[in-house]
DNA sequence: GCCGTTTTCGGCCCGACTGTTTTCAGTCG
């Protein structure tokens, strides 16, 4: 899929001609047709093929015509005289923070600054001085920000998010003057990685904890610091935003905070198309020389004034909002799973392979979770890196399994395998094995250079072995190391649904495969889900919630997911 | 540049903080 490509560009093209200085509308409309294209679900080369890019909100025929183009030659003309103007170099200065376009292009215009190390240079032998509107303190911010480029800013996966995010509202809450404190942004939307920290707190002393939030031991830098909103870099140079708000504000800033910025404006063209006003504050009616507040107070007031059902903050994205916002249809929102619902796992590793836990331990941890029963899947044979199991021991596995259920009435273990596809297709265990497990998981761990064909001939030829349940995280993905792999994603998900495989949602931090866009697609071609967690020690089971967010964000029900059923369902729901 | 029971022109979401300014532009989310 070319999607991110196209929709990196356009993004260029946007941010290229706000250093020109051209009309703001325009601009928007670039960032709008790179943002709906990154959230298409659809390959972008089909949409194109068809015709039907025009249906695409945001692309009209200028910005189709530039998409056709540049699937048809690989180059985009608009693009060439547009750098050859404004050199494609400034972009790596507007991301520098505290440097935006209108910077940019001072610098460019007066001082032909092109570069990062020509504005450091300039920085520092007093050129930028000379320039009008630029003091020392926008010169030191320039240079922290250089700094801080220099770092890497990329974003960090759900799991570092979660336990940096988990830490500092855990210090604001012992705060006395703290009523409410939410992590909002995307990581509410339960997003695969995040860029920055949104939080939200309701406090009767917002100075005070502005004073504590910008002193924590984890804050590195404070970026700003004012009697509402505060932002710092922490030490793992992560940036967080804080913002105060009273109660009756509360509902809204949620809202407002936690987005998508396309969400937000939605919502506020909604509002205005009843003649209302939305922003952090609340929302209200506005009336000749006055408003009037209508909710504010909670999200939910703040929906149903606008006459809309409650959205779940996983579903606030592009992807699906024809659904929600749709004026000819019912606007539904569906029932999405929880993690009450999930009563066990598949992919789980012992002592027998590269788990740091015994059976009985991670069996113990499954039971303190409430989990009705789990399937223990080590590798087999051929991950010899893994010490992957080899026939002998799995007869010794099924023994030791086969004990410990005699003890126990209410709790089920399950002898599973994760077992290699090779390059060929083949899988690791001859037929005669893998009929005697109790579930079947086939995955692929080397051989990621293939072509997209050999890859997705793969994945086809383990959907049609009689024995395998599942395919594990399905693309490959290695959080920092490993995208996606070029597979014909259309074809797996066939195959899996016409043989009964069930496609997993691997909950592990660095990998998250599939990802929520995905499971958006694969759910409409009528694939089946299993949420895993791909543990490797016992508390490695707590990530469950990481692949929930998931099946949320890819709109999917407590039906659509295996681990959502009993045993006795699950068996029957197997059958090949 | 996109879009349309406000339709082919004239709109396009809203506010806090910073720095350089005597009233506001730029950046950011």
């Amino acid at each position: 899929m070319k999607n991110k490509e196209i929709a990196d560009l356009l993004k260029r093209m946007g941010t290229l001609l706000e250093i020109k200085g051209e009309n703001a509308f325009k601009i928007r409309a670039y960032y709008k047709a790179a943002d709906n294209i990154a959230g298409l679900s659809e390959d972008v080369a089909v949409v194109s093929e068809e015709g039907r890019l025009g249906e695409i909100p945001g692309i009209g025929k200028t910005i189709a015509e530039k998409i056709g183009e540049w699937l048809a030659t690989g180059q985009l003309k608009a693009y060439g005289k547009l750098t050859a103007e404004v050199p494609e170099t400034l972009l790596e200065i507007v991301d520098i923070p505290t440097v935006g376009p209108k910077k940019a292009h001072l610098f460019f215009d007066k001082l032909k600054i092109t570069t990062i190390d020509q504005l450091r240079a300039a920085a520092t032998d007093g050129r930028l001085a000379q320039l009008p509107g630029v003091q020392q303190k926008t010169i030191d911010n320039i240079l922290h920000g250089i700094g801080v480029v220099a770092k890497g800013m990329e974003r960090i996966n759900r799991g570092t998010a979660d336990q940096i995010a988990s830490e500092i509202v855990a210090d604001l809450r012992q705060l006395s003057c703290v009523r409410k404190i939410d992590v909002a942004g995307s990581f509410r939307r339960g997003r695969e990685t995040v860029g920055d920290l949104d939080l939200l707190a309701e406090a009767t002393d917002p100075a005070e904890v502005m004073r504590v939030f910008t002193g924590l031991p984890t804050v590195a830098a404070v970026q700003a610091h004012g009697d509402t909103k505060s932002s710092v870099r922490t030490r793992q140079n992560v940036q967080v935003d804080l913002r105060v708000v009273d109660g009756e504000s509360y509902g809204a800033a949620l809202l407002y905070f936690t987005g998508s910025k396309y969400f937000n404006i939605k919502l506020r063209q909604i509002a205005k198309k009843g003649g209302m006003k939305v922003n952090e504050y609340g929302i209200f009616k506005e009336l000749k020389n006055s408003e009037r507040k209508l909710a504010g107070q909670t999200e939910k007031e703040c929906f149903a004034v606008l006459g809309l059902p409650f959205v779940p903050p996983e579903l606030r994205e592009e992807m699906g909002a024809a659904e929600l916002f749709d004026e000819d249809q019912p606007r539904r929102v569906p029932d999405l799973i929880e993690q009450r619902h999930i009563k066990g796992e598949f992919h789980v590793h012992s002592t027998y392979s590269d788990g740091k836990n015994t059976i009985a331990e991670m069996a113990d941890k499954a039971k303190e979770l409430g989990y009705h029963y789990l399937a223990v899947s080590d590798h087999s044979q051929a991950l010899r890196v893994a010490h992957g199991v080899v026939e002998a021991d799995l007869k010794r596995k099924r023994r030791e399994i086969d004990a410990l259920n005699t003890k126990e009435k209410s709790f089920g273990i399950l002898m599973g395998s994760e077992v290699e596809i090779d390059t060929n297709g083949k899988l690791d265990y001859n037929d005669r094995i893998l009929s005697e497990f109790d579930v079947v998981i086939a995955a692929i761990h080397s051989g990621f250079q293939q072509t997209s064909q050999q890859l997705t001939k793969r994945l086809v030829n383990a959907c049609r072995n009689k024995h395998v349940n599942i395919i594990a995280h399905p693309l490959g993905v290695h959080f920092g190391k490993r995208e996606p792999y070029d597979v014909d994603f259309d074809e797996v998900c066939r195959a899996a649904a016409d043989n009964n495989v069930f496609l997993e949602i691997n909950s592990f931090p660095i990998r998250l495969d599939l990802d929520s866009s995905h499971v958006y697609a694969a759910r409409r071609h009528g694939v089946k889900f299993v949420i895993n967690t791909d543990a490797h020690r016992a508390e490695h089971m707590d990530y469950m919630k990481f692949g929930i967010s998931i099946a949320r964000r890819g709109w999917l029900g407590k039906a659509d997911v295996l681990n959502t059923r009993t045993w006795k369902q699950v068996a029957a729901a197997l059958k090949k």
